[in-house]
RNA sequence: GGCAGCGUAGCUCAGGGGUAGAGCAGAGGACUCAUAAGCCUUUGGUCGGUGGUUCAAAUCCACCCGCUGCCA
C-alpha cells in the first residue's frame, strides 16, 4: 500500500554559503530519506526553501552596500545550484520571500489570534539612535556584571558562559556602531505557549520512536516550563503583520519560518496544478519528517507542533530525526572564524557521491562526529572504490569481455550461489527496516557488507579460472554477482543516486533506477550489456595534504579580516 | 551557571547488566578477473577517572575530569 511521506528539512538561511554540517545534519539524510520512499512507491514531498528574513540579512546587505533581495537571490540561487550538483531531490525548494508564504503566514497568525493564542501586549525594546535601528540581544554589546568581561553579547557572556540579560550589562553600547542605546516600549504579538504545554506533554509522552537525543532536548525545555513568546519585531524586512497599526513591524522569522512548511506545500500543490494536492501529505495516514540539526530542536517538537495544534486539522510531526553536528577534523565548525568546508566549493572540485557516501557512513544520528579530508579519502579509496566500485568494475569488465556483452545465461543454480542471490534479498529487506527507522549509517554499512559478501563469493568461484574449463559454471558466478549488483544499485540508491544510475545503465537497463522499484531487479538472460567505466575516481593521497592546507590558509585569512 | 549529549582498539565509529565489536590502518599468507583492487589469517582495548549497587557493570547510580550543544 502506498503512503504518503512528507518530508520538511530546516530552512536554510539565505545569508551566506552552506557548509558540509548542513549537508551531514539535514540535507543528505532527508535526501536519502526521500529517494529510499519514492523507490518504496510511496508519495513523496520534499521541500524547504530560503529563509531570507531576519536582522543578519539586512545588516550583510548594508555592509555591502546592496539589499537585502539581493544578499538573498545570491544566495538562494547558490543553494538550487548545490542541490543539483549534489543531488539533494527537492519536490520544491522555495523561499518565504514569495506572497503564497505570507499569505499562508497571515491565515495562520489571524486564527491563532481569533482562537486566543496570541496576544498583544507591550515590550521594552533597545534602539540604536545612530544606526535608527531596533537592536536585537546579540547586536548589544557591554561589560559582563560578573566576570568583567568588556565584550559580553546582550544574550551571553561570551568569556564566562552566563546567560544574560542585556539591561544587566554595563557600558551598554551598539555592537555595529558602539553607540549607547536608548530602551523603548513597544507594542508586539506574542504566541501563548504555555497553553499548549499539557497537551504537548500528553502527545511528547506518545513519541516513543523518537531518538533519544530529541526527546532528552524536548522533555529539558517542557520541565522548565514554556514561555510566551514575541512572534513580530520592529523591522521592515521581513512578513508583513496583518494588523493595523502594525504597518512598520514585522513577523519575527523563528514564527514564519516554520510556516514555510505548509505554504511551500500548498505552493508546490499550485504548480501540480491541484491545489488540493497538498492536503494528502498533511491529514490522515500521512506521516511527516522533519530533518534539522540538533540546535533546531525546541521549535520543531514543541513550537511548531504548538501552532499546528493550535490551528488544528493538520498532521503533528510524526518524527524528528534531528542530527547532533559534525566537526571538521576534530574541531568544531565556526563559519565566522573561517573553519569549514563549503559545499560549493566542494562540488567545484570533487564528485557528489563519494561525499554524500562518506557524510553518510559517519552521520551524527546519536553524537558529534567528525570530518576529516584523511578520513573522507580513506571512505573513498578504501571502501567506496576498491569494496564496491570494484567488485562493479572487476565483474563487469569480465562479463563484457567473456560472455560477448551480454548477461551470460546462468544454468542450474547451486546451493552458494542461491544463498548469496537469498543473501542479497536479505539485505534489501534490511537495509528497508534500517532506513524506514531513519538509521542511516547502520543502512550503509549493511548495504556494503553485501559488496563484501559478493567479493569473496567471486574469489571462492573464481569465474576466470571456471571458464577455461567449464563455462556454464563461469557463466553461474556471474550471472549471479551481475544480480548481486543489480541489487547493490537499488540500496546505494539513496545513498549514491549517480553512480546507481551508472550501474544500472552497465547492466543494461534502460531509464533510471526510480522505476524498478525497490526490489532485486534480477537480469534478464541475454541483457546486453553497456560499456563498463570505473563508478569512482581513485584520490591521490596528496588530496589529504591540499585540503588540509586549504582549510588552514581559510581559516588564517578569516582571523586577519576580522 | 543550569540542562542535555558524548568520552569504547592507532583512526572513524557500533554496542549498552552476563566471557569486549565493525571498518580502516599494522603484520603474515594464498590468488590474479579487476582502478596494485579483492580474499583468508592475525596483532591490538583493565570501554575518560574515582567510588557505589549487584552473584555479575563498558552497560545502572553518585561525584569528578574533558569535549559539544542548548538556555527559547
Amino acid at each position: 500500500m502506498s503512503e504518503h511521506i512528507f518530508i520538511g528539512v530546516a530552512w536554510p538561511y539565505a545569508n551566506g554559503p552552506l557548509h558540509l554540517g548542513h549537508i551531514a545534519g539535514a540535507y543528505l539524510p532527508a535526501d536519502i530519506f526521500a529517494r529510499y520512499h519514492r523507490l518504496k512507491g510511496n508519495k513523496v514531498l520534499m521541500v524547504s526553501g530560503s529563509d531570507q528574513h531576519g536582522a543578519p540579512i539586512t545588516i550583510r546587505a548594508e555592509r555591502e552596500s546592496t539589499t537585502p533581495q539581493e544578499v538573498v537571490a545570491k544566495y538562494h540561487q547558490q543553494f538550487i545550484d548545490c542541490w543539483k550538483k549534489l543531488g539533494i531531490s527537492f519536490d520544491l525548494f522555495t523561499t518565504t520571500g514569495t506572497p503564497n508564504h505570507t499569505q499562508v503566514t497571515h491565515n495562520i497568525f489571524l486564527n491563532l489570534l481569533n482562537k486566543g493564542y496570541i496576544y498583544k501586549d507591550k515590550m521594552l525594546q533597545a534602539y540604536c539612535p545612530k544606526c535608527q535601528r531596533v537592536l536585537p540581544d546579540r547586536y548589544l554589546e557591554g561589560t559582563c556584571p560578573y566576570c568583567g568581561f568588556t565584550k559580553a553579547r546582550g544574550d551571553e557572556c561570551d568569556a564566562c558562559g552566563k546567560p544574560l540579560n542585556s539591561w544587566e550589562l554595563k557600558d551598554l553600547r551598539c555592537y555595529l556602531c558602539s553607540t549607547p542605546p536608548r530602551f523603548e516600549s513597544s507594542e508586539h504579538f506574542f504566541l501563548r505557549l504555555p497553553s499548549f504545554q499539557d497537551k504537548l506533554t500528553a502527545w511528547i509522552k506518545e513519541q516513543t520512536h523518537w531518538r533519544h537525543n530529541v526527546l532528552g532536548t524536548t522533555w529539558k525545555f517542557l520541565g522548565e516550563g514554556l514561555k510566551d513568546r514575541a512572534i513580530t519585531r520592529d523591522l521592515d524586512w521581513g512578513v508583513t503583520v496583518p494588523q493595523s497599526g502594525f504597518e512598520r513591524k514585522r513577523i519575527y522569522v523563528w514564527f514564519e519560518a516554520v510556516i514555510g512548511y505548509l505554504s511551500a506545500s500548498k505552493e508546490w500543490a499550485k504548480l501540480q496544478g491541484d491545489d488540493t494536492a497538498w492536503q494528502a501529505f498533511w491529514q490522515d495516514d500521512a506521516r511527516s519528517f522533519y530533518f534539522i540539526g540538533k540546535d533546531n530542536i525546541f521549535f520543531h517538537t514543541l513550537v511548531w507542533p504548538a501552532m499546528l495544534m493550535g490551528y488544528g486539522g493538520l498532521n503533528l510531526p510524526y518524527d524528528v530525526p534531528a542530527n547532533e553536528f559534525l566537526t571538521i577534523e576534530g574541531k568544531k565548525l565556526s563559519t565566522s572564524r573561517g573553519w569549514a568546508i563549503w559545499l560549493h566549493d566542494y562540488l567545484e572540485r570533487y564528485e557528489p557521491d563519494p561525499l554524500r557516501y562518506a557524510l553518510a557512513a559517519n552521520m551524527p544520528e546519536t553524537g558529534d562526529s567528525d570530518f576529516s579530508w584523511h578520513e573522507f579519502l580513506r571512505r573513498n579509496n578504501n571502501e567506496l572504490l576498491a569494496t564496491y566500485g570494484n567488485l562493479a568494475h572487476r565483474v563487469l569488465t569480465f562479463a563484457y569481455r567473456n560472455f560477448d556483452g551480454v548477461v551470460p545465461t546462468a544454468g542450474e543454480m547451486d546451493e552458494r550461489s542461491q544463498s548469496l542471490l537469498h543473501g542479497a534479498e536479505v539485505t534489501l529487506d534490511g537495509v528497508d527496516k534500517l532506513l524506514y527507522h531513519c538509521q542511516f549509517k547502520e543502512a550503509v554499512k549493511k548495504s556494503m557488507s553485501l559488496a563484501q559478501e559478493a567479493n569473496r563469493y567471486l574469489d571462492e568461484q573464481a569465474p576466470w579460472k571456471t571458464i577455461k574449463i567449464e563455462r556454464e559454471t563461469s557463466a553461474k558466478s556471474v550471472y549471479t554477482v551481475l544480480s548481486v549488483l543489480a541489487a547493490l544499485k537499488t540500496v546505494f540508491y539513496p545513498f549514491l543516486p549517480f553512480s546507481s544510475e551508472r550501474l544500472h545503465s552497465f547492466l543494461g537497463f534502460d531509464g533510471s533506477v526510480k522505476e524498478a522499484g525497490w526490489k532485486v531487479q534480477f537480469l534478464p538472460p541475454g541483457q546486453k550489456l553497456r560499456q563498463p567505466q570505473p563508478l569512482f575516481v581513485k584520490l591521490d593521497e596528496d588530496v589529504v595534504d591540499k585540503e588540509s592546507s586549504r582549510l588552514d590558509s581559510l581559516s588564517e585569512n578569516r582571523q586577519i579580516e576580522s
